[in-house]
RNA sequence: CCGCCCUUAGCUCAGACUGGUAGAGCAGUCGACUGUAGAUCGACUUGUCCCCCGUUCAAAUCGGGGAGGGCGGACCA
């Protein structure tokens, strides 16, 4: 594979790239190393769905792909996880992501997995650490993590240790490419600022787009109808999708149709798969896309009904979901021990 | 260590001074209209009023105690 192919994997579904010279000299060099950091907080969903989705593009494109559960981290924001139940959702966000990384077609012995406490800790991170909460303002630290960290009038120190953390963790893996969702933008661009005056250097980004929610507006991790979750059964993904936000013709905030574009397409596309969209022959028939570009030409020029995608996309997406909520069905101890409170 | 403020529906809060077993907005649910959803109409639902004790015929409301959260002061050899 050239380079031009694997810069194009590599950045293939992303909302940007900073920067893809750096990207592409990287990838001339050697195969680069990415990582991606996930807070194991609230239980996952299609949006961590289509960040993990990717990494088997990373995979395809030869680079080295870490993963890293930030269990401090999860405690740190607001404490979103109580302390003790980092192991519990730790345990629990490792085998979900083994089980949706499998789910897009790739291998996940392939990715490394690493906890935040087994690196975190260590006296020379510490020093580092300390060094950076005295070289930066609580100003410039809350910027960098106000997408990411919870808001609050009253917020705990742990969100303002949260960025400089991350920041370290990407020196702390090795890694030439930090990779997320944009809202972690503000962070990373706070890396590459400060992570070269602490012995590091400045990370290569590329960031995810966040879904919108199925119920218009940003999707809500706590809102159960503004996305589907893992442990949703078909009926219920058929029914989320149903009850969609989806107007004719519009792809701006269109979350059925980001669904498609960034999960479905490309795990078809790795099975070598077309989207079939059965329609009722009153209205034209069944269609068949090899690509997302011609459905959304179709849906834009509302030759494909909303109702129509719907019903295919929700099939499609049902039958994707399917081996993950099977397989943490297999495991019921996993969501038990991590969400006591609602799987007692 | 001291003082002050807050805690009421899923969320944001009103009601407390002048006791009579609770309200608004948003959210949610259900219909109508659309070949989806939304928008728009129409209807509807929602509560250990933080906990305990006391006063009273009657306590979200008054008194005492406690818990959680916030703010400030004091101490600074």
């Amino acid at each position: 594979m050239d380079t031009d192919e694997r810069v194009e994997l590599a950045t293939r579904n992303t909302a940007e790239v900073v920067t893809e010279e750096e990207l592409r000299e990287l990838f001339e060099d050697d195969d680069p190393s990415v990582y991606i950091g996930y807070a194991p907080t609230g239980e996952m969903h299609i949006g961590h769905f289509t960040t993990i989705r990717k990494l088997a593009d990373f995979l395809h494109a030869g680079m080295d792909v870490t993963v890293l559960i930030a269990d401090l981290h999860a405690h740190l924001d607001d404490a979103k996880s109580p302390f003790d139940l980092l192991a519990a959702r730790s345990a629990y966000y490792e085998e979900t992501i083994r089980a949706m990384v499998e789910a897009a077609g790739a291998d996940p012995e392939q990715i490394t997995f690493v906890r935040g406490r087994d690196f975190e800790l260590d006296s020379e991170y510490t020093l580092e650490l300390l060094r950076m909460t005295a070289e930066t303002t609580i100003a410039r630290a809350q910027r960098a993590a106000s997408e990411v960290v919870r808001e609050s009038d009253s917020p705990n120190l742990g969100g303002l240790v949260y960025p400089l953390m991350q920041t370290l963790d990407v020196d702390a893996l090795d890694a030439d490419v930090a990779y997320g969702g944009i809202d972690q933008r503000g962070i990373y661009m706070l890396s590459r600022e400060i992570l070269p005056e602490h012995g590091g250097e400045a990370p290569t980004c590329v960031f995810a787009p966040l879904l919108s929610g199925l119920t218009g507006g940003k999707m809500s991790a706590s809102e159960e109808s503004s996305k589907v979750s893992l442990t949703d059964d078909p009926d219920s993904v058929a029914e989320k999708i149903g009850d969609a936000y989806c107007p004719m013709g519009e792809v701006e905030g269109n979350g059925v149709l980001e669904y498609v574009r960034y999960l479905v397409f490309p795990i078809l596309e790795e099975r070598d798969e077309a989207f079939v969209v059965e329609r009722p022959e009153e209205y034209g028939g069944n269609l068949t896309y090899d690509s997302y570009g011609d459905l959304e030409d179709d849906f834009v020029s509302e030759e494909l009904h909303p109702q129509d995608l719907k019903n295919a996309a929700g099939e499609y997406i049902a039958d994707i979901v399917d081996p993950i909520r099977e397989r943490l069905e297999s495991q019921p101890d996993l969501l038990a021990e991590a969400y006591p409170e609602k799987y007692d």
